[in-house]
DNA sequence: CCAAAAACCGGACTCGCGGTACAGTAAGCG
DNA sequence: CGCTTACTGTACCGCGAGTCCGGTTTTTGG
């Protein structure tokens, strides 16, 4: 058992390496294969086809940025007990920890697949659907949070506002990739706390 | 010369149609010349390689998104002088005129090609980083104008927030797919409105 | 009107990649 | 000991991109 799930999880981590460098297309199996030093029958022994690797991979993916998220935002709270500044560090946490990133940032498995609509089964599809309804009740439920001891200004949809989270994110990685510019999505992640403060911060006129 | 043209034409329309509704790499070149009702020596004697189609059509896409915008934002100023105002007016034009797009909305091709790396040459990476590089400028000039004549809240970056309005607009329409919502790119550019409104509106308080 | 260039047609062929089929094997475990 | 798990090795199929090249029609400039 702990050698299959071993070798299931190289395939796995060499697949992602090279997807998130060339593309999924661009990364054959024979590559994959090559890199992880096994052969095409043990591939198909683990997936039964390419779909279930991006499959597999789009559902770790949600899993270990779950986690990141919850970390991030535990670390805001740790740090203040006021909703809107838990937000507002939590954001600033995100935009320099993205910063740090070493190279260029990967860019979201979630935007490769949806710009690979027929590639993939619907069940990716779903993945990728979930993993997203999942941020916006994450964030939709810090908003609340925050509407509970904060007006907001200039009155908006908070499921809207939720979304707003993760547009701002995918659009930077799309920007931050057409211009070869890693440190747009941090500045643009930025704009949005920004976005945040004005809504809710108590006016000094 | 209005022959070839004509046909070159023609085969970009179909192919454009079939990559909005399957993707790039689902459109095989067999289909398009079937489409197109020639065959493949012909297609290839109009482009060198599937890469030359790609990069075709993103140029044709740049030139049809400028001209949209650029009646866009004419028709915003026809209706207010006020810098801030045309800003909004255009925005929320944007935001009806997306929502009024039949069926789903297609995506950006330039989002496409940002996730396809190794697929397409440097041409057409080029292509696109020219065309974000486009719209910020013409962003930027908007808001140097809104600075003029209003001060901005709480001060970030202009270029920054130029930018925003591109991340916003990719980063609603990633949403909208992996949702399958055609209402959530509209809904997104209206909390950029809601943005732009607070950081330069004159405050009653 | 005629020749040359442009715009194709027809079909055969190569190559890489995803995926299949199936026989065999080494290691672990009850 | 026998069964399962986790593979190896090899041969094969189909599809789509892209090539080659000879022939044909259509357009255009002198």
């Amino acid at each position: 058992m702990a050698r299959g799930s071993e070798t299931k999880r190289r395939i796995m981590d060499v697949a992602q390496e090279s997807i998130l460098a060339k593309g999924f297309d661009a990364t054959s199996i024979e590559e994959i294969v090559a890199s992880a030093e096994i052969t095409k029958s043990g591939f198909f022994y683990h997936f039964p086809d390419k779909n279930a690797l991006a499959h597999a991979l789009i559902e770790r993916h949600i899993e270990v940025e779950d986690a990141l998220f919850d970390d991030l935002f535990d670390r805001a709270r740790a740090l203040t007990d006021d909703p809107l500044q838990v937000m507002l560090v939590g954001l600033k946490l995100l935009a320099e920890l993205i910063a740090d990133m070493p190279g260029r940032h990967p860019g979201c498995i979630v935007a490769t697949a949806v710009y690979q609509d027929r590639l993939f089964n619907p069940d990716v599809r779903d993945a990728n659907r979930r993993a997203v309804m999942g941020w916006r009740a994450r964030f939709r439920a810090m908003i609340d949070d925050i509407l509970a001891s904060y007006p907001m200004h200039d009155v908006v949809d908070p499921d809207d506002l939720a979304d707003l989270v993760n547009t701002i994110i995918e659009g930077g990685l799309v920007m931050g990739r057409a211009l070869d510019d890693p440190g747009i999505t941090p500045r643009q992640i930025l704009l949005l706390r920004s976005y945040l403060k004005l809504q809710f911060s108590p006016r000094v006129s």
